[in-house]
DNA sequence: TGTATGTACTTGTATATACAAGTTGTTTGA
DNA sequence: TCAAACAACTTGTATATACAAGTACATACA
């Protein structure tokens, strides 16, 4: 069961989906969605407070509340397998399964991956190479609810990133990219000297159940960039 | 005279800038916050919810609040002047500018620019500081057909960004990101160590009539993150 | 000893209400 | 005619209250 407020943001949205409502348009006030709804006005407004937070929306005092311009605002990073980046540039991919076990959340990752404490997580930690140089270091944790059979994956067939795509299909993901020198057990993996600098993507993937998988990726600076582009 | 919950959220910005709370400390719970600045629950809530909407702070529902990790996050997905980007965080933007000058374009350059070798270009070089702290070293080459008057403006008002956008809009743009060590030059602009890695972003933007500019940003790693969220 | 339960905390959702402040159009009055 | 005042709307801020849901810990019980 949805939240009220998460209903009404879905009908607006729907609207604008469906193109009822265009770019510029006003959307209905906060008293007319409190009729409309038959939810009191502090409910009304969340929704709409929440679609200006997205973005979606914008308002002025004493006018009213619009459609915002359209932002195609592609994404610059799609989420792809490190597998089909690498075999597409026509490369070899390989990689080497360093551990793959059953852990406690500590108390960061139980922040992160929105668990308690000391419940269980799968943990994985995987070096990628592409035509025999590593690439990346994966370091990733899951949440064995939402993935319960990712510790009898054979790594060497699927990544992790395709197989919890398959079995929870993602819906969002934030991440943070980072320069950083690498402590030196990631140096070790990657074959480079700590003094080497890292690109370090940390990412958390959703799939409609909540969150999936947390991911720290690393790769030696001199030989990954990303690379991306955006329309307007 | 500012709003109540607008006097919350900067107490406990204050906090955190001045390490009295440090990521992973706990934040006064709602109630706490409620007893310590005499306000209803609803609006100490509103305080904590808009930090954490804005990347501050981090909940979980029947644990608490705790303060994230604190590292400036900009998002990825959309192309903002560093000035805007700062402010926004509530902290003060000022940039030195190092050079302004007409060149000639080199043969790398002329291709990236899609200009013949030899063409003038303008080119700027500006660093930009986040509370007396250098956070971004920009070096840019402009077309001057398309902004004629980059070299008369004043970068203390405006940003290169914000200036470009103006005479000629954005339409697209690519970017390549990588973390490298700075060189000499490099690193001294920034005050940093040469051994201490950057996050760079290479970037060109194009108008209607063509590209605009190409800018080289480079970023301390350890004062500059870049962040985004991708739905699907 | 181990398990269940209760309690006290946290954040999450929702309502009803009040007044402030900004905008727009209409009406009133000089 | 023109300008001030007013009314009717909008969003913005703030309070008091209630219950739901998730977590942690102590306590009671088998």
């Amino acid at each position: 069961m949805l939240a009220r407020y998460s209903q009404i943001k879905l009908a607006i949205l729907e609207q604008i989906e469906a193109g009822d409502m265009r770019p510029g348009d006003r959307v209905p006030s906060e008293n007319q969605l409190t009729e409309e709804f038959g939810v009191s006005r502090m409910t009304a407004r969340r929704a709409l407070t929440e679609l200006v937070d997205e973005g979606i929306l914008m308002r002025s005092q004493g006018i009213g509340t619009f459609v915002s311009d359209d932002r195609p605002m592609s994404s610059m990073l799609t989420i792809r397998s490190i597998h089909d980046e690498i075999t597409q540039r026509g490369h070899q991919h390989s990689c080497q399964v360093i551990q793959l076990a059953e852990v406690k959340a500590c108390h960061q990752m139980s922040i992160w991956m929105s668990v308690t404490e000391g419940d269980s997580l799968y943990h994985s930690q995987i070096v990628h190479f592409e035509n025999g140089k590593a690439i990346q270091f994966e370091d990733r944790f899951v949440n064995p609810l939402l993935a319960p059979a990712y510790l009898q994956q054979n790594f060497l067939t699927i990544t992790p990133n395709q197989y919890l795509n398959k079995v929870a299909p993602l819906t969002e993901a934030d991440h943070v990219i980072e320069a950083m020198l690498p402590a030196m057990d990631v140096a070790q993996k990657l074959d480079i000297a700590v003094s080497q600098p890292c690109l370090k993507i940390s990412r958390r993937t959703f799939s409609a159940q909540g969150v999936v998988s947390y991911a720290q990726l690393y790769h030696p600076g001199h030989r990954y960039r990303l690379g991306g582009h955006l329309d307007f």
